[in-house]
RNA sequence: GAGGGCAUAGCUCAGUUGGUUAGAGCGACAGUUUGUGGCACUGUAGGUCGUGGGUUCGAAACCCAUUGCUCUCCCCA
């Protein structure tokens, strides 16, 4: 057989041992928190089906769904069928003949999938965390991979805001247990149709919200400009300049969005909605909430709330972000189902922990005694021990080739290994072992009975 | 989808206006050292210079193409 170059897809990364624990850590710390709030796992395959994922994430994200090529192309006998869907497919269009599977984009949608399937058996309010890889066909670059995972919380069949203030709770908990000082944006997607129809036109509040999410990336002249560009007229960029230029505390900006909207019924909504998460922080969330009316997230399924996290004082795009949607389950003919998600995202987290130095000193895990091996019969009462340190639930492993001490000396050091534990011929005849704390090279001569005792 | 940067040993990188047999540090392995590691010293192995073509007496270096990685924009976690 040909050799092959080892590799692997773009965007994908191995995670060695070292990289697993920190990660895990995140993971445990992340999960704890949704237990504690009374959410319950689910899992979903890691493919679904093609028409499950397209037209959930606007056109953008439809290109960047991972389509699995479907098995038996090769089949002589449907070779006319499968050129004729082929040509479909060169036309830009999408057909089961040539693939109907994909790779889960997100967790929103299959669970709204799961949900649409299962709502017969499931009690509501239904509260459901995941964390799982998604995949999307993205060009890699800083913070942005092609694999990636997400854990997200959400509540289904419940439309009391109470659920978003439990949610913003659940971002504040988490960063503040990881030390990541962040800021949890929030908005409304009322506010935005409200500046919409101010604006006098609700056909454009997709023009209005891509341009106006870029100001602090590209300043007001450039979003006016943008704006004029997608077909604003002049007194309606007037209007949203006012808007833009809100600012202060989140008390001033409210006040300035109300006089605003006074007249404006779906603005004064979720001016309400906003106070009341406000409102209900609680102890939990110390200042991190920040009203920013900028603020729009994917335009696909959100319908009040929304929420994004940004790390401070690090380069990195958002790292969790989430909402309200209150008909997602209606894609899939289940209608009235209505909830509210979060999502956190990992490998971001992971990278500005990293930045940041954020990492607890000690992220335990590995071997903690490397037995040595120094002769048959040597060997034989140290694997006698080490299986019964391995009952009392410490990790210990033996070097398994019978060598000079250098080199059993050197493996333990390299694996971070806390103890070595030396039984020679001379501690065989004694019937006792050596235990070295290979940190302090302090070490002492313990009995059996002793070594199985010994405080690790 | 658009646009930059980079590619030399396992890793990080030198490599002069194009000129003999392409180097260093770290790592690996062996030895000094068959009952005590981290240090030190000595030695050994390891390179189609990403790939393909071109220019040239001569290319790691210059030109073209290609692949991979990386970064920015779009968009997103």
């Amino acid at each position: 057989m040909a050799k092959t170059k080892a590799s692997i897809p773009q965007g994908t990364r191995d995670f060695s041992a070292e990289v697993v624990r920190k990660r895990n850590y995140i993971f445990n710390t992340i999960k704890n928190v949704f237990e504690l709030y009374g959410f319950a796992p689910l899992e979903t395959p890691a493919m679904e089906n093609l028409e499950t994922l397209m037209g959930k994430y606007g056109e953008e994200g439809d290109k960047l769904i991972f389509k699995i090529l479907n098995n038996g192309l090769d089949n002589a006998a449907k070779q006319e069928q499968i050129k004729n869907d082929f040509e479909k497919v060169l036309a830009g269009k999408n057909t089961s003949g040539i693939t109907e599977r994909a790779l889960r984009y997100d967790l929103t949608i299959p669970f709204a999938r799961y949900v649409a399937m299962n709502h017969g058996q499931l009690t509501f309010p239904f509260k459901r965390y995941q964390i799982q890889p998604v995949w999307r066909a993205d060009r890699p670059q800083r913070g942005r991979y092609r694999e990636f995972y997400q854990c997200d919380a959400d509540v289904v069949g419940s439309k009391s805001l109470l659920n978003e203030v439990e949610l913003v709770n659940i971002y504040a908990t988490v960063f503040n247990k990881l030390g990541i000082d962040v800021e949890i944006k929030i908005n409304s997607r009322k506010i935005l149709a409200a500046l919409a129809e101010l604006c006098g036109g609700s056909d454009k509040m997709v023009d209005i919200t891509v341009a106006i999410d870029k100001l602090d990336k590209i300043g007001i002249d450039k979003v006016k400009e943008e704006l004029t560009q997608r077909g604003l007229q002049q007194n309606q960029i007037t209007n949203i300049e006012q808007y833009l230029q809100i600012g202060g505390t989140n008390e001033e900006k409210l006040v300035a969005i109300k006089t605003l909207f006074a007249n404006v019924e779906t603005g004064k909504q979720g001016i309400e909605e906003i106070e009341y998460v406000l409102n209900g922080q609680w102890s939990t969330v110390n200042g991190q909430l920040a009203i920013d009316f900028t603020l729009a997230r994917g335009l696909n399924y959100y319908t009040g709330i929304i929420f994004e996290i940004k790390a401070q004082g690090v380069q990195m795009g958002s790292i969790g972000g989430g909402g309200r949607y209150d008909d997602l389950t209606g894609l899939f003919g289940v209608p009235d189902i209505p909830g509210v998600g979060i999502s956190f995202g990992v490998d971001r987290i992971y990278d500005v922990m990293e930045e940041l130095k954020l990492f607890p000193e000690a992220i335990s895990g590995g071997t903690k005694i490397l037995f040595f091996n120094l002769g048959e019969a040597e060997r034989k009462a140290a694997f006698t021990l080490m299986q019964q340190l391995r009952n009392k639930n410490i990790a210990c492993e033996i070097y398994p080739e019978q060598t000079k001490f250098d080199k059993q000396f050197k493996y333990a050091d390299k694996k971070q290994i806390r103890y070595a534990l030396i039984i020679g011929s001379k501690e065989l005849a004694e019937n006792n072992c050596v235990l070295k704390n290979l940190q302090s090279g302090e070490q002492t001569i313990l009995s059996h009975n002793e070594l199985l005792t010994y405080p690790f």
